[in-house]
DNA sequence: GTCTGGATCTGTACCGATTCAGAGCATAGT
DNA sequence: ACTATGCTCTGAATCGGTACAGATCCAGAC
């Protein structure tokens, strides 16, 4: 007979309680036959785990053991505005798939949230049982960054915003731009224009003027823009002459209809500087749409290097930054910080211009 | 002075009781105040979370509350292979985005898990603190499934396989391949090619004969072709001359690779059925490579009617499954056996040939 | 023969909340 | 004046484990 039951017949849910009783030992003794191997004999342990597979006892509660431990193994990710766009977007996706890889060493999951600004999110954020949180691309100030931030536990910051406290992994997002530029003035081109993510979380979309560049809260679109205006003035090119179009989100439809007017005028410029690989896909796209060759007549540029710049047609120029790898530096960091170890971000990680068949001289 | 602070003048951690004792109240009061408002006074409430905002205390700590209440208010998603072919299908992104919408109402987030067949997994699986298990698309007998399965919490399948005593969320895909078929027959196509995604995890590739076909261990496949087979039979073609290419993942470069040779041969086939719109694309990309025309000299077929098979050029014939419908269906299930309702899987749900501009009559 | 030490195992105090029965105390009803 | 009722609030049990300080026992040292 077993004692899988209550002395009233009901199906009786299984502790460790239960398997000890049923064993005659102590509740302590079957934690350790679990959680240190060590602390009893290898016969009795031998004894305890067999009869566990027997009533088909699981092993210890998560929540209790969590409770009393301290961790759960999960580690949140808070991504912007639904989890859609986060998954859509290559680069973030290589980015978890590191993550999730470096964080499989020490046990951990990933507990994904959405970011909306919205009072019910922020209390399920602040609620959410996980023991660090990785916080990717918030616009700076987003009020679920506080929430991440309220239980006291690490925070690792991917891109931005930066938080006192927390360590941040992010790339030379300024270089990269004006590498792409640079490369741009030096094949001859004096006529370009840009496409960009979103610069705040307002919706908005259109012609970016410099104002509202400068105040983007997405921090690395604003260092990206940044970076090409630097690179623009240093070969002469005015800045304020540059056409910046905003999209409302890195969506290469969105950027192929944001574009599409811009390429049909007659002064249309003779390069396109995408902020993302996804956007200058769009680019390509309506560049194809209206017949105009790239880059014999249309130079276009990304950012990033997500596998399909390699794959595009012509193939992306494009400013390479190592994707899984910063996946797999946050993870680490983070497995660093649960450890107790006090951990600085890392410089930021240099990034390379790869030059593909998108670019070319302009059209003489 | 605050009481942040122990009696060692050391920072201690916030709780419940130290608010209460800081207020002269009881815990429980205190424990009210944040889940049940009508068991005391507002003005009581009030004083107690405004003390607890100026003190820092960030609300009832989820573990503890987690042990108590016997949910932490995470559902876990069990997803194939490394998290990256989970995000990288688009498919299985709308998946996810729907399924976090729906259980974003409860409160409940997603915590992600891969599913090797590796031990070590298996351990993460069963000591995952989540109140419930979506199961996507895992081949039969996988030994992930006992371990979410082994602590009795609800489980929901997503497609595949059939578990008892879990509502599974499906689609008709014996109809849906069938359909794409009979389609090519009605428009004249007497020589098919089929590319379909991996059918055991053995990571083999190449020509599936019919054994390995029947034998899939994936289900979803093994219906897919075996609806195909029924109806190229039917249309009086003899499935055994029918070739059918397996890829090592549901990937449009490998799919493109797999098809290169085949569509290379003055033999080839006036149409290929891919069993997926990733796989299709991939087609379609060898086609464009080989400077076939399509659907002039090539018909192309896709599966699911992803995002991207509209997008494509030319756009993708295909067949229409509702892939957000799914999440929010799954999430349904898994909200109302939470809440103990028992629960019942779905009927299949309907799918939809869309016929686009990729297929037409076989060249004369 | 006593002492020391190591290997095993147990008792018990936590971890931080939720819950439920009931205590205390006004107010209202009769 | 006395009970009934309703609103607030409290005490103590409970959720299921883990960790630490012993207790017990036996082999080997002196």
């Amino acid at each position: 007979m077993s004692k899988t039951e209550g002395d009233d017949g009901s199906p009786r849910r299984l502790t460790l309680l239960t398997l000890a009783q049923d064993l005659g030992i102590s509740r302590a003794t079957v934690s350790n036959a679990y959680n240190r191997p060590d602390q009893l004999s290898p016969a009795l342990r031998a004894r305890i785990l067999a009869r566990a597979a027997e009533l088909g006892f699981p092993g210890p509660d998560p929540m209790a053991r969590g409770l009393r431990r301290g961790r759960v193994g999960a580690v949140g990710v808070l991504v912007d505005e639904g989890l859609s766009y986060a998954f859509t977007d290559p680069t973030a996706v290589l980015f978890l798939d590191g993550l999730a890889r470096e964080l499989e060493a020490d046990g951990l999951g990933l507990l994904l949230h959405a970011a909306r600004a919205a009072g019910d999110d922020l209390e399920r954020i602040r609620d959410a049982a996980v023991d660090a949180w990785v916080v990717q691309s918030l616009p700076e100030r987003h009020p679920a960054v506080a929430a991440a931030q309220s239980r006291g536990r690490p925070v690792v910051v991917l891109d931005q915003p930066r938080l006192p406290g927390a360590p941040l992994v992010g790339i030379d997002d300024e270089g990269g731009a004006a590498s792409v530029v640079r490369h741009l003035t030096e094949l001859g081109h004096r006529c370009l224009s840009v496409v960009t993510m979103p610069l705040q979380a307002d919706g908005r979309s259109g012609p970016a003027d410099l104002r509202r560049q400068r105040s983007a809260t997405y921090q690395v679109m604003r260092r990206r823009l940044a970076g090409a205006a630097a690179a623009a003035e240093a070969a002469g090119l005015p800045w304020t002459e540059v056409p910046v179009l905003e999209c409302t989100a890195n969506d290469p439809d969105l950027a192929a209809r944001a574009v599409a007017d811009l390429l049909a005028r007659p002064d249309r410029p003779t390069a396109v500087v995408a902020l993302s690989d996804q956007l200058a896909l769009g680019v390509l796209r309506a560049a194809a749409t209206l017949g105009l060759a790239v880059p014999g007549e249309l130079s276009v540029t990304g950012f990033d290097d997500s596998p399909a710049a390699a794959a595009a047609r012509p193939s992306l120029t494009t400013v390479a930054q190592p994707l899984r790898d910063r996946g797999e530096t946050v993870g680490a960091l983070v497995r660093g910080l649960l450890r107790g170890e006090p951990v600085a971000g890392p410089a930021p990680a240099p990034v390379r211009l790869v030059v593909r068949d998108s670019t070319a001289a302009p059209p003489s």
